[in-house]
Order: C-alpha cells, then structure tokens, then sequence
DNA sequence: ATTATCTATAGATCTATAGATAATGC
DNA sequence: ATTATCTATAGATCTATAGATAATGC
C-alpha cells in the first residue's frame, strides 16, 4: 500500500495535474459518463455555431443528444457546464490536430514552417468552432473561463517552443524572450484571424494564398 | 431654390451615402430622437460590457438611460436595434480618434508609424469596447450586422491607405495589392488581440513595450 | 390637438428539479 | 436494490405593446 501510494505520488509529481475541470454527475459509471457527454457534446456544437449558447435551449440539447431534459442535468448541473465542455473539446481537437501534423520535422525554422501551415489549415477546418470560442468564452463562470483561457495559453506555447528550437539551433534568428512569447501569440491569432475575417478575406485570397502570404511575412521576421 | 437642390445633389454625389442603417422611431422630433438615442447608447454600453447582451434586460436598459421602458420602445424597435446603435457608436468613436491623431504626419512610413502607435493606443483605451463587439456582432439581425462589418471594414482601410502613401513615396518597399490589403488586416487585428489577449499579454508587456515591439515586427516587413 | 412618456400586463418562454418509471445486476 | 432515465411542472423571467396620462404649443 505505500508503494502504490508512492507510485501514486510519482506519478502526479511527473505529470502536471489534468488542466481539465471536473464536473460533478449522478451517475457512478464513468464511462457512461464519458459516452454521454461526448453525446452531448457533438450534439450542441452544432446547435451553439447555428443559434448561439443563449439561443440554445436545454431541452433542444438534450433532444440533439438524444435523451430527455431530466438525463442531460444527470450529467451536468448547469447549461453553463455544457458550453465548458463544448470548449474543451473544441481545443482538445485543435490541439490534437497541430500536434499530429508537427510530430516530422527538420531544423527549427522547417519545423515551424510546417506549424504554421498545419495551424493554419486546422484553423480554415474548424473556422466556426474558433469563432464560437471568441463569442461565448465570455459566458462561461469565473472558474470555467480559467480553464479555457489556459488551454488557449497552452496552444499558443506549441509556438513559442518550436521558436526556442530555432534559436536554439541557429536557424532562426536570436531573439528574447519577450520576441518569443509575442511571435507565439501573433502566430496564433492570424490564424484565428483567417477565421474572424473571413468576411473580407476569403473574397480577396484562397486559403493557400493566405498561408504563403502569411508564412512569409512572419518567417522574413525572424531571418 | 433650384440653386439649393443644385447645391444638395452635388453635395450627395461627392458625399457617399450615410454607410448607417436607418432605425424607425414614432418620435417626430429628430434632435430628440438623436438625444435620446445617445443616452441608450451611453447607458447600454456599460450594461452590454459588465453583464454581455443577453442577460441585460430592455428594463434595465431603459432605466439606465433615465426613463421608462414604454419610452424605450419609442426610439427602438427592438433590443436588437439597440446593440446595433452600440456597435456603430463605438466603431465611429475609434475611427473618429485614429483620424484625428493621424492627420499631421511625413512620409508614408511616418505617417504609417505614428498611425500604428495612435491605434494601438485607441485599442488599449477602448479595451472593453472591442471585446463587446467581438462577442455580440453574431447576435445582430444580418442586416445590421453587414453594417457594423463595413464599418470595421472601413477603419482596416486607414491602413492600407497609408501602405499605399508609402509606396507611393518609396518610403516603404514595392507592395501589390494583395499584400497591403493583408497587411492592413494584419494591422487592425494585432491592436485588437492587445485586448482580446490581455489576460496573457498584460502581465508580460505594457503597452509601451506591446507598441514598441509590434511596430519593430510590422515596419521591418516594410523596408 | 399633438407629441412624448408612463403604467400595467399579455403572452411566451426557459432552466432546473422532484418524483415516478424502467432497466440492470445481485 | 441500485442505477439510469423520463415526465411533468414549479417558479421565475423577459420582450414588446396597448391604453392611459402628462407636457407642449397653437
């Protein structure tokens, strides 16, 4: 028992705490629980990108999902949990998505080529989830925010890392810290930028324009 | 008399129309109408930023304006009309103070400089304004919404006017249109995410080094 | 008389839960 | 017996307007 409770004690001292925020449930099966709000989930993305959070009644989520109103508060305890979740997923998969297509890579400055292009094009796939996250994020709970804006944070540092490793091994140009987390942070907002703008940019460039235009705007900063 | 119409037809052809959308009202008395109508709006602004659209009630909005909500319903026709009255409002305060400050200036690239650190400095002032917009533009009737898109629209354009004076006076280097109208997205965008970004980019940077930095970035692609 | 403002409320929702029912496993 | 699900509804709002009242100007 103390070596399990040692093990226990290794392992959340290696690994950082789960950024995810737990919300209670009635019910004791958790992988129903993870089925069930995966339902949930899938379901009322759809429904907030079309209507909006406040649009969107509990009952229209419990009925997207598939069951009744009184099930879908068995596993939430309020429509503001749902929108948490609906977050959470949106950049568990953006995350995952930019981490598969950046595993291969060359030097730093080929490395964050590729990022950029991967990132971009995650971004034109999932254009309206990004925008649901910039409309609602405001209406989620103190606590709640926390958790979204770190997980956004954590996206934005795939970027600064990839930076260091050009620094680091001279294919990019010296640059501080305060460059670093900046070049991250624009990095990541033109690509939401393709997103929010799409109105007047996708008129004037395709996808492929606004990648290369872009790249080379962003790489010429750091040669 | 016919010098007069003369006179307002040329006036109209060299003024293009009024890019604001028309809201009814039963008052008769236009200087009312207009009064009135900035107290919703001074009043509202402050409810839409604390509390966001939705939970802010027309009661509320009335009462914060001074008067009753049969009143209300005198100079709107609906709730909508009034966070449309909002997204203009604060889209012609932020281009009124950019163009103010921007109107002594050099060569393209001076002017362009000194107009980057003057908006820059606007997005800072009118933090809480340009969130707002973010979050509720998607809740605007689409025909109020292609009105406050063009306004945004207009504001990137100060941008590429001043990329354009550049080229033209070879203070900045050669640039086709694509490029310009991308970096003037690119500009308008970078002011915003100050405020969009603020709980990362804050405790990092004030706004002097935010300014400083951001300009190094843009003006070093313009050389 | 006309214009502006107010009071009172019709009518329509919407979230969250209590208590009843069905399904599951001992 | 325990766990999951459903039905029915309490309780609380909220927008928009109709009809009554007050203010203004001839």
């Amino acid at each position: 028992m103390s070596t399990l409770a040692g093990g226990r004690t290794r392992l959340k001292a290696l690994k950082p705490a789960e950024p995810t925020r737990d919300i209670p449930t009635a019910v004791k099966d958790p992988a129903l629980v993870a089925k069930r709000r995966r339902q949930i989930v899938d379901a009322t993305v759809q429904l907030f990108i079309k209507k909006g959070f406040h649009k969107t009644t509990t009952r229209e989520m419990a009925q997207a999902a598939g069951f009744s109103i009184g099930t879908l508060y068995e596993y939430v305890a309020s429509k503001e949990d749902v929108l948490y979740l609906v977050c959470q997923a949106i950049h568990d998969e953006m995350e995952d998505r930019l981490r598969q297509r950046i595993r291969h890579a060359g030097s730093g400055a080929q490395a964050l080529a590729a990022a950029i292009e991967a990132y971009f094009s995650v971004c034109d796939q999932m254009s309206d989830h990004i925008l649901l996250i910039y409309q609602e994020t405001k209406s989620l709970p103190p606590e709640s925010m926390r958790f979204v804006l770190a997980h956004e944070e954590r996206i934005t540092q795939v970027f600064a890392e990839l930076l260091d490793r050009g620094v680091g091994d001279y294919s990019l140009r010296p640059l501080n810290r305060a460059e670093i987390e900046l070049m991250a942070h624009n990095i990541a907002v033109l690509g939401h930028m393709w997103t929010f703008r799409r109105w007047s940019l996708r008129p004037r460039f395709s996808l492929e324009q606004y990648i290369a235009l872009q790249s080379e705007l962003i790489l010429g900063q750091l040669r």
